[in-house]
Parts: C-alpha cells; structure tokens; sequence
DNA sequence: CTGTTAGCGCTTTCAT
DNA sequence: ATGAAAGCGCTAACAG
C-alpha cells in the first residue's frame, strides 16, 4: 500500500502533473481524457498511493504538525488536555505532537528545541519557568507559541490558563463556611503563578470572611509529586500531633500523596476530615470524606488554545489573545 | 537562533562541506585550518544553527520518529506507557509520537495511515480489532511494527503483552481464600484476547480452588468506560437486591463507574465489599475497602517494545518476539 | 584541507 | 489536455 506520486507516473507513463490532477480529482477541471484518467485510477486501486509528507512538508516549509510540551503525562489534568487537543489540532488537519518535559527547564529546552528542529508549524507550551519561557519565544522565532497553564508575566504573548485564584477563593470558602477556620494548606511548587495565585485565593477568602488563618497555616513541599504531599502531610501531622478539621491541597499528586501517608498511619482515611484539592478527578467518589475539588475547564481551554493557534498560523501578527478559563468547584457528600 | 547549514555556508563564505565539518567536531580530524574553524564556530556563535530535520528525512528516508497509537492517554495504564516509551526512544535518538484511537478501528486506520505517511520509521500499536491489526501489517508494509497490550493471535508478529491470566487466576484466588464464593466479575470489552484471558483466569481459580461460581457470575458491559462499569453495577445492583461479598472488576474505568454508582446509591462506598480490579492506582488508597489490583509492570513492558523496535530498526528480518510480562498483585487492607 | 554535485519526492509555474 | 523543470535543505561520494 502506498506508492509515491512519482512511481505511479513512472508506471503508468503519463507526468506528474497529470496522475496529480487525476488523484485530486481536478481531472474533470482540466479536461484531462477518460482513457488516462481510468489507466491511473486503476493503477491506484491496485497499488495504493501515499503522498511523502515528508517532501511535501520540505517543498512547502510546511509539516501541518503542532508540538506540546507538558510537564507529565501521567498528570490526569495534563492527559486530559492532550487527550482533546490532538483530536481538536486533527479535525483542523494538524497532527499534534505532544513531548513531557518533567518539569525540568534543560528537558524543556531540549523537547522543545527538537521540536522545532522537526518543523513543528507552532508551539503550545506549559513553561516550567520564566527563564525557560523567554528561552521558548527566543527560539521560536516567527513560529507561532500558545502557552499554557502557566504565565510567567511575560508581555506580548498568547496564554490560556485557568482562574487559579477565583477556584480556590471559592473552595476556600466553600469550607471555612462549613468549618471553623481549622484549615490547612499543603502546597508544592510555590513559585509557579498558578499555584502563587491559588494561595492567594485561600489567603482572601479569609479575608473575606473575617476568619484568621491558623497559625503555621501553610506546608511548602518542593514539588507538585505525591513524595511531596506525602512528606508535607507527614511534617503537619508530626507539628499537630493530630488532624484538624480541613486540609486544603494544591494539586492532586499531593492530595494522594498525604492521603497514602494517612492510610498507612491509621490504616484507613479519617473520615471526618474535610478535603479540599485542586483538580477533580472520579476517584475522589473512593472517599468517605467530604471534599471539595475545582475541576478545571479542559474543554474550554483546549478550544481557545487552538482557535488562537490557528489565528496565528494564519497570520503570525495576530495580536496575542490571553484567556483566563473559569472552573468550577465541585462538592462530594 | 537557527540559521541552516547552507545558511552558514554562504553568509561565511565557505562550502557546505566545510561547515558541516566544523559543526561536527570532525575537523581535526580532516585538518580543517584553525582560522576557517574560529570564522564558522564564531558565526555560528552568534547566530545559531538548526538543522533541518525535513531535509534530513527526506534525503536518508528516515525520519527518527517512532509512532504509538493508544485506545486513550486518560488511561493510567496507557498514559504511563507513553510517558515511558517516549523518554526510552527519547534516550535511543527517536521521538516518539503518540495519537488516540479511541478504541475505533476507523480512527486507528486513519491515525496509523497518517503516521505512516509522516514518514515514521516504526510503530507501536495497541490493535482495537483483528482486521485493524492485520490492516496495520498491510499498510506498514516493510516499516517494524510492535503490538502491545494486545494481540489477536496473528503469526509472525512482535508482541508485547502482560500475563492476564496470570493476573487474575492469582487475584481471584487471593479473593476466594478470604471469602466465599460469594463473588461476581463486571467486565467490559470481552471480545478482547486480554480481556478474555483475564476472564478465563477468574474462572480457573475457581476450579484450582473446587469453587463454584455463582449463578450469573458475569455482567458484561459493552466497552471499558466509566459509564459502563456504571451500568455494570446497576444491573448486578438491580438483580441481587443487595450486594455480595466481592465483586472483581475488568479495568479500573469500569471499577470507577460501578463506584460511582454505589456512592450515589448508599451515600457512601459500602466498606465491607471486597473489591478486586485489573490495573493499579494510587487512589486505591482512598478506599475503606479490602482491595486487590493487578499492577501491570509498565517498565519491562515498555523495555521489550523498545528493545524489539531497536532490533527491527536495525534488520527488518529479525525473528518476531512475543514477551509475557507477569504483573504483580498489590493487596490493601 | 576544501568544494562540487546528484538527488530524495514534492509543489508550482510555465510551456506546449 | 499534458509535460518539463526548478528548487526546498540536506547527505554522501567524489574531486581536487
């Protein structure tokens, strides 16, 4: 299956031109004869053609494929994305290429580099840092780069990212409504934007309520990795010696991470704990507990990726477009 | 950043060769002069450069791509297994680029059709159907192929799977020494061989143990989705008035469905239920539950598929390898 | 030590 | 109605 254009020429004896217009059916448009139209459409049946993207995609300084670089694929929030983004860049005749970067600013140079190298016609890029996101634009050049969940605060670029803050402003009092103000925060990766403004949604929501944050409030761990929520969950329980009404949690690999530590330490999750985490995921149903989870809007944030995407391929002055996508909370029990 | 070769080439006045050279660290070795090699690496310095890997491709017919096509990345198991194989053939000089079939022969044609017209120079592919996998062979032509995670017993072909026998025959008997036979399985997809042997696994521990199944031990549900491992569980729900002792479940989609239908049912998930699925997850942990999963070992599993592909990459003619991965049972509780 | 050249398969423009 | 040819940027072989 699958011979190049030019072989066909060569077997059924007509030129490339002609087997062209017959296979893109602009035979009737040229006039091109009955005879030689069926002499090459049945050497197709037979043989199959397949046109060689690969020259195609030299000829035109044009490969119809998109790069995206995430941190992990094995983040459900990042699976998801890339899950409804390559079936969205296909229905717009692009192939999407999507590359994990761990969150280390060298592997995102280098993915992203090799993707550019590759002729990828755009970029859609979650910056693992500021450094590396000026790094990105620099090597882009005139390519066109949406960014993605994160924004480094960088000036004249597109970016789609979710209301960190409005989710956890709501989450937070969604809780401390519930609660007295016995709440605790367990947060990884405190220099990213994203999770900067999450805290801040906690820290208002207070404010807004009247309520005064507990003492020793926050748990920094270094990462956004269940290790992290593990270590953090174990630091908190060690300073309480026991559990308060409501821990908060900044992403969902920390919220298993504390949730593992607390399973082995009791041998089942207190129930009377009141949870509340970024990201939503099915299995938070697996709780006895009450939880709060704000589920970002990946649908909506995948579209205007891709709308302001295709803009740009149109034409790389669009002026950059930066959407801010709502989420939504989401209450078990 | 990224002038080309031939870029370089005429901005400093020198041949292409001569460039290349240079750029190549070979040129002691052709005894390039020390003033050519500081002219090139100083231009190069300042303005970069890229090689152009559509060029490359199109000249050596080798794009340095490898293909995977996945039923779908919010898949745990499937996620893992792209994050993994991409850094593996990452490490091997390939990129690797994963698109979703959706479990649609239709989509899997299309999608693997492109990829190979993308010009990768292999493919890994879960097969959703017989006649896709023998289509796959057909159009891949004399490109390597591995098939992973299923194989619809054709001659000839690589393969790399896990032992779902094994998986369940071991799980079911871990559940039949703690209960009775009280213990019924809700099973999607079980035209799949996978699915099948997992099956099967469940009914011999059975007959190793001189049990009985139950009456109407099975609900098949048509796919491996949430929504019908919901269905699932209704209909057992409906049929028993109440629940067993165990209930074992065919993918972990399936068991979050029937979850979820439980919980809206009873409130909560109702503890004293024994619960037994293929496929792990840290979320397990959430449970109350007695819980026994079977962990694929997605790290050999990816290993074989990279080591096969190298040896197929090398000589097409390599004698087909079919590997057996045994997983492991993880118990909670 | 350095340069030249053919050609990978395609698209596009211009000729008949 | 059909064909010819240039050229995209690279590689590899050969030529000085």
């Amino acid at each position: 299956m699958g011979k190049t254009i030019t072989e066909v020429a060569k077997a059924t004896g007509f030129s490339i031109t002609t087997v062209k217009l017959v296979v893109n059916n602009k035979a009737k448009q040229y006039r091109i004869s009955e005879k030689t139209q069926i002499k090459i459409k049945d050497y197709v049946k037979e043989h199959g053609i397949m046109i060689n993207q690969v020259a195609r995609s030299l000829k035109l300084n044009k490969t119809n494929t998109l790069g995206l670089v995430i941190p992990r694929l094995t983040n459900r929030f990042f699976s998801s994305l890339a899950q409804l983004l390559e079936q969205l860049c296909c229905d717009n005749g692009y192939q999407l290429i999507t590359v994990c970067s761990g969150d280390s600013p060298e592997r995102e140079e280098e993915v992203s580099k090799n993707l550019i190298a590759r002729g990828v016609d755009g970029l859609f890029i979650v910056p693992s840092s500021k450094e590396q996101q000026l790094l990105s634009i620099k090597y882009a050049r005139n390519k066109p780069i949406v960014f993605l969940d994160r924004n480094f605060e960088i000036e004249g670029q597109s970016t789609v990212i979710s209301d960190n803050y409005a989710g956890f402003l709501q989450l937070s009092k969604a809780i401390l409504k519930k609660s007295t103000s016995d709440i605790y925060l367990i947060s990884g990766d405190n220099n990213l934007p994203s999770i900067k403004h999450r805290l801040q949604g906690f820290v208002d929501a207070h404010k807004d309520l009247k309520k005064t944050l507990v003492h020793n409030w926050i748990i920094s761990v270094p990462h956004n990795q269940a290790n992290d929520g593990f270590e953090g969950m174990k630091a908190l329980h060690k300073e309480l010696k026991q559990l308060p009404e409501a821990i908060v949690f900044s992403s969902l690999p920390i919220l298993e991470g504390a949730l593992h530590y607390l399973k082995l330490h009791y041998g089942v999750i207190p129930s009377q704990l009141i949870i509340g985490t970024f990201d939503d995921h099915n299995m938070l149903d697996f709780l006895p507990n009450s939880t709060y989870s704000v589920k970002q809007d990946t649908k909506t944030i995948v579209e205007n990726c891709c709308s302001i995407m295709l803009s740009l391929l149109k034409n790389i002055h669009t002026k950059p477009a930066n959407y801010v996508v709502k989420p939504k909370l989401i209450h078990r029990n």
